[in-house]
RNA sequence: GGAGAGGUGGCAGAGUGGUUGAAUGCGCCGGACUCGAAAUCCGGUAUACGGGUUUUCCCGUAUCGAGGGUUCGAAUCCCUCCCUCUCCGCCA
């Protein structure tokens, strides 16, 4: 959410900002809702105040033995009239907190402008995509020829865009998981956490999943209603949810190994096909809760930590910052690592790294204390994928994969599996 | 799932309808005393929103697990829900 008094004082500012990623804001509607709030609160607080101050008076002439007939004379009606304000009044709030909730951050002026996917911008490469003496399989065949990697099977049991995995490659996953959160643990001073999968509504709003995007989640039966993570960035960033933290406890490093799962309706071409784009995968989630004037600073850190994982695998990425018109809905400045896939011979989506700055701390009601003026100021939030798992084993199997179909194991992953070189 | 107990400020813990945002203690901050410290004493010590001066500040409103109700007035009475603890059942 964004600062309700920025959206109070300075609106056509941010209608502005807001153009920039392609959202329209509401304004006149905003402006009209805002006068009658004013309207309302006013009255409102007039009136309570007109209500207590005579509630005493009866209460102290009680007290002192006078006969209170006459001033409660004076209040009759004033409690109805009271209170059909009141119902008003939260009427009008409710209203302008449903608009307020559906809209997207405004992006940091460092983004630069653009329209969609195209506009993004390059920043970086790592790493020379490997040129094979050989016809390169994708990730579907090379895991086809020993039943490693099944969607068959999956779709038996649970539909379309689900994957068994068995064997080797089984353990290959388990072996990235393994990797990604001993270097996130070890060396980049992060904290690993375990966190409950099935959240309840009001978490899922916390960082922005909802209301706008239900279509997105698998909600679960039962009462009351709870919700499938679509990433462990909704578990660990709701863990400050409702606080006021002490400024020695920033800045927090979080990190989980989850399943993630994803309603996501609709097809994306050529993603149909093997593991890329799954209603179910596994993800090592990186986030972090920062001081407002530390997070960038804090994004680069992060975006290096994710970095990381993939060069020291041994995949060829590029680093792109995301353009405004392709910024997710908290975020205000994201940074996207794209691994090269042979098969498809271009780089996809691995990891994506964002500063949210207080947009979720909002909505959330996570404060630190800053010691200087003893105020408590609402955090600023970054969550980052320290990789995806699914789609790191497919970058492996293809980058990685030899004439005969066996795919040669990164050094790094080789003490997670036992020492073992190659998987055939 | 069943039975019982309980949810009050950073913590402990009073408070069963009235000048209560809330006693008292602890903690924390500032000051006094001291060469310094401890002890002691004095003062301060929640959050959000709205309004005024918009820098220290002042005023109003709301908040005692959450929501609703009764009342001129609710931490206190009533209803619903949530959570915690203890015991029983079930279960990896």
């Amino acid at each position: 959410m964004l600062d309700p008094q920025l959206l109070r004082r300075d609106l056509d500012r941010v209608a502005e900002a807001l153009a920039r990623r392609g959202f329209a804001l509401p304004r006149e509607r905003l402006r009209a809702i805002e006068a009658r709030r004013k309207a309302f609160q006013t009255e409102v607080e007039r009136l309570q105040a007109e209500r207590n101050a005579r509630s005493k008076a009866i209460g102290i002439a009680k007290a002192k033995g006078e006969d209170p007939s006459g001033l409660l004379a004076e209040v009759a009606g004033l409690g109805e009239r009271l209170q059909g304000l009141e119902r008003e009044l939260a009427e009008v709030l409710r209203e302008w907190e449903a608009i307020a909730l559906e809209i997207p951050n405004l992006p940091h002026e460092s983004v630069p402008l653009g329209r969609d996917e195209q506009d993004n911008r390059e920043l970086r490469r790592f790493g020379e995509p490997h040129t094979f003496s050989f016809p390169v399989r994708d990730h579907v065949e090379l895991g086809a020829r020993k039943g490693w990697l099944d969607a068959e099977t999956a779709a038996r049991l649970s539909g379309a865009r689900f994957t068994v995995l068995r064997g080797e490659l089984a353990r290959l996953h388990r072996a990235l998981a393994q990797f990604m959160l001993d270097l996130h643990t070890r060396e980049h001073g992060y904290l690993e956490v375990n966190t409950p999968l099935l959240v309840l509504p009001e978490v899922m709003q916390g960082t922005g999943q909802l209301p706008k995007f239900e279509a997105d989640l698998f909600a679960v039966a039962g009462e009351p209603r709870r919700y499938l993570i679509p990433t462990a960035e909704v578990t660990l960033t709701n863990l400050v949810r409702e606080r006021i933290l002490s400024a020695e406890e920033l800045p927090l490093r979080l990190t989980a190994h989850t399943p993630c799962f994803r309603a996501e309706a609709g097809s994306y071409g050529k993603d149909v096909r093997g593991m890329i784009r799954q209603h179910q995968f596994e993800k090592v989630e990186l986030v972090q809760i920062r001081r407002p004037e530390d997070s960038y600073a804090a994004l680069e850190e992060m975006t290096g930590h994710a970095e990381e994982v993939l060069r020291r695998l041994g995949l060829p990425y590029r680093l792109v910052a995301l353009c405004t018109g392709d910024l997710g809905f908290a975020s205000a400045k994201t940074y996207d690592l794209e691994v090269w896939l042979p098969s498809q011979n271009r780089y996809r989506e691995i990891s994506s790294c964002s500063n949210c700055e207080a947009f979720q701390a909002r909505r959330m009601q996570a404060r630190f204390r800053d010691p200087a003026s003893g105020k408590s100021e609402y955090v600023h939030t970054l969550n980052g994928s320290g990789v995806a798992v699914g789609r790191a084993l497919i970058a492996v199997m293809e980058n990685y994969q030899n004439e005969d179909g066996s795919i040669t194991v990164p050094e790094v992953l080789r003490p997670y599996l036992g020492g073992v070189e190659r998987i055939a």
